[in-house]
DNA sequence: TTAAAATCTTCTATTAAATAGAAGAAAAAG
DNA sequence: CTTTTTCTTCTATTTAATAGAAGATTTTAA
């Protein structure tokens, strides 16, 4: 299997940690806030889009009406298929960085 | 600054672990291992000399004479500005990958 | 001493991913 | 009903990854 992206892990990981809060809007913020840098946004859609193609996140609609204003929101989720690429390329990383100088891995 | 890209990423780190034996052929060979995949030629030399042209490595000449057949090798040692870049992005993955489930980082 | 083989890098083309933001759709608020 | 908000779709451009042929340099072998 072909490595995980750089971008496709951070929104595959962000997908993960907003659990069932996960979509295009709230994806874009989180990351901007975790990295303090601007995001345009075909740099999350675009992902979120190849990611759901290669079945690693699958979409779901929301509940039909919900508060604020707004189009309908299209949720995702990770798959089985998604975690298992989370995992493989974690195993690289602890290779590749083990020994490392600095602050270690949570 | 950018963040590392997830070839730059492993290049550097490659360099890094190679120490005083880092050049093209040999980082190809660590990385095949490490990953027990394919890389093409071009897979590694094109980021060598991306990663070269923003100062993240330098190129030094090795011993004009060294044993076995082959060109003059260009080896490679990371840069102050490369080890910036890998704590950057070890500093993001620490926050990104916290909670996930499996095997911790090393 | 030349030819062949080995090791290594340069070069360039192609494919894939990242980045940017305008435009439009849908719902709530005024 | 018009405006404002929230959210996504679409598409163009830039940047990175991938591939491997070709060429350079050195050793080995004939």
């Amino acid at each position: 299997m072909k490595l995980l992206s750089r971008q496709e892990e951070i929104v595959l990981l962000s997908i993960w940690k907003l659990g069932d809060n996960a979509y295009g809007v709230s994806v874009r913020e989180f990351i901007s806030e975790l990295t303090d840098k601007y995001w345009s946004i075909g740099s999350i859609y675009v992902p979120l889009e190849r990611l759901t193609e290669k079945s690693m996140i699958e979409a779901y609609q929301g509940e039909p009406s919900m508060k604020r204003g707004g189009r309908r929101i299209r949720y995702y989720r990770i798959t089985t298929k998604g975690m298992e690429a989370l995992s493989e390329i974690r195993k690289l990383q602890n290779s590749l960085w083990e020994g490392f100088p600095g602050p270690a891995a949570s």
